[in-house]
DNA sequence: CCTCGAGTTGCGAAC
DNA sequence: TGTTCGCAACTCGAG
């Protein structure tokens, strides 16, 4: 019989720092000579990934695989569901005991709880622990009289009396001799790019390397601007600078690269003592979004979806697979929108502020297009792409949900004016209208021909005529929206009448919430 | 039950 | 160059 085994399951929390799940595994292994195999499954489940994401995600593996080697371990990587896979593992490698980090997306809660009862019943013990998130969401969620806060002041209001953060763990500094990797297979190895069968040519320019060392690496590089994290505030950062006006930190913490308790800690350190900006628009305000969207994730049902789903508002969307198209494609004609598209396929990236403009433009701004179709291209081509976060910024965005003024639309023309007035942005991503001048920028389609013949670029032929007006447009859409808000006071058979007390949002959501 | 204040980040005209 | 207001009146949560 060979050692027994002690499994770290990676799957989130791509890191050693600040891994309580990893460190149980370690602790576990004193004394009894387990051996520590720590492993991450490719899950066929997640393929709704461009060739960007992939590349991040493979580079993180590599890392956190160099950094386990130089404690004597390594990464084992295996293609396959988790049930099958933890099948043979248990079986093949006399598995006695498993642990992981606390996951609170629907598909991971699922997916974990198999897992269990698979373990279980091979008489495998598992620790799980909490280190993606700053709280434990459930004592959020009991806090909050077992709800789920629906505003961000509300939301912060239960995390004070929650209490502070735990603090970040240290990386492990050894591992045991006894509990050193013993398995040197290739076959577990990280797999390269191209064995994923992915369209190599979709890759745009590498500006953000996948891994916990680049992750910790770039942390420092803003946290030494003191100054600056002190002053941040968001709301005041460029969507369209040529260089990010923020810290890109996002992939880092959606991948686990980096651990958000150590984020927050830093930034506390750092804020003690010195006038500073607060949340919602500070830089921890910024960690309190992502804890708010995930602990709205955590507990309300459907929370990706319209249908089903407590807290959003029911708006007759239409299905307009040419105009969508022409979003996803970077062809609505309106260049601060495509320029925008084009930065997130080809780096993976783009500004919050940037996601704003062309989120409200796909959905209640000019397009009438779900916010559904806009979740599944940011999720297949952001980085940072996570489940919660995702989900509830296209419900924001949209008036779906958590905001509700709908009459306040960005204008794809004049909001990028505010902070690049010379179009810059859209020249760098946008080359073919390199040539026109300032004037015509944002608006090239009111370019006499003359100029777009100077410029090169001839409006319907070089680059397309925008496919709505957006004056005209956004009017009416408001007037739609308006119609849709009021529509939750009618009853199925469509007559008007007085909201009840069971039909009243709130009551309903609680009801829904309170059950489990 | 009702009322009221607050809510991360709009636009564009008017002054 | 900066502030205010109209748009038309939203939802949530506290009292």
């Amino acid at each position: 019989m060979t050692k027994p085994v002690v499994i770290h399951w990676f799957r989130k929390g791509l890191r050693l720092h600040d891994n309580p799940a990893l460190l149980a595994a370690l602790q576990s292994t004193k004394g009894s000579h387990y051996e520590l195999r720590p492993v991450f499954i490719l899950d066929p489940w997640f393929t709704s990934t461009g060739p960007n994401r992939w590349r991040f995600l493979i580079q993180s593996l590599k890392d956190l695989d160099s950094s386990l080697k130089l404690l004597g371990s390594r990464l084992f990587v295996i293609k396959g569901k988790p049930a099958e896979t933890f099948k043979e593992l248990f079986k093949e490698w006399n598995v006695k005991k498993l642990t992981f980090e606390i996951d609170t997306e629907p598909y991971s809660k699922e997916r974990d709880l198999l897992i269990k009862t698979l373990a279980e019943e091979s008489s495998v013990e598992v620790i799980t622990k909490v280190s993606h998130t700053l709280y434990d969401l459930e004592k959020i969620y009991n806090a909050n009289g077992k709800t789920t806060p629906l505003t961000y002041q509300k939301f912060l209001s239960v995390t004070a009396k929650v209490g502070s953060p735990d603090d970040s763990h240290p990386a492990p500094e050894k591992i045991p001799d006894g509990c050193k990797t013993s398995l040197l297979s290739s076959k577990y190895d990280v797999p390269e790019l191209e064995d994923l069968g992915l369209d190599l040519k979709e890759l745009g320019s590498n500006l953000f390397l996948g891994g916990e060392t680049e992750a910790l690496a770039r942390l420092e590089i803003y946290m030494k601007k003191q100054d600056w994290v002190c002053k941040f505030s968001k709301p005041d950062t460029s969507p369209n600078s040529l260089e990010p006006s923020t810290t890109v930190l996002s992939p880092y913490l959606r991948f686990g690269c980096l651990s958000p308790r150590l984020f927050y800690h830093r930034l506390q350190s750092i804020l003690r003592g010195r006038k500073h900006t607060d949340p919602p628009t500070s830089l921890l305000g910024q960690l309190m979004w992502r804890e708010f969207y995930y602990t709205a994730g955590a507990y309300i049902p459907n929370f990706d979806k319209m249908e089903g789903n407590p807290i959003c508002k029911q708006i007759p969307w239409e299905s307009k697979p040419e105009h969508l198209k022409a979003w996803t494609e970077a062809k609505t004609g309106f260049p601060f929108i495509d320029a925008i598209m084009t930065q997130l396929k080809t780096e993976g990236w783009i500004h919050h502020l940037a996601r704003h403009a062309v989120a409200c433009f796909l959905t209640r701004g000019d397009l009438w297009v779900s916010w559904e179709h806009g979740q599944k291209v940011f999720e297949e081509l952001l980085l940072d792409a996570d489940w919660s976060l995702n989900a509830g910024n296209w419900m924001w965005l949209s008036a779906s949900a958590f905001f509700h003024q709908y009459f306040r639309v960005y204008s794809p023309v004049a909001f990028g004016k505010k902070t690049d007035k010379h179009g810059d942005y859209i020249k760098k991503y946008l080359p073919m209208l390199k040539k026109y001048p300032t004037e015509y920028i944002y608006e090239p389609w009111k370019a006499p021909l003359s100029v777009q013949k100077a410029a090169n670029c001839i409006i319907g032929k070089d680059y397309p005529k925008p496919i709505v007006q957006h004056e005209v447009i956004s009017k009416e859409n408001m007037a739609k929206m308006k119609m849709a808000y009021q529509k939750k006071e009618e009853g199925s058979d469509g007559n008007k009448r007085k909201k009840t007390k069971q039909e009243s949002s709130p009551t309903k959501i609680t009801k829904f919430m309170k059950k489990k």
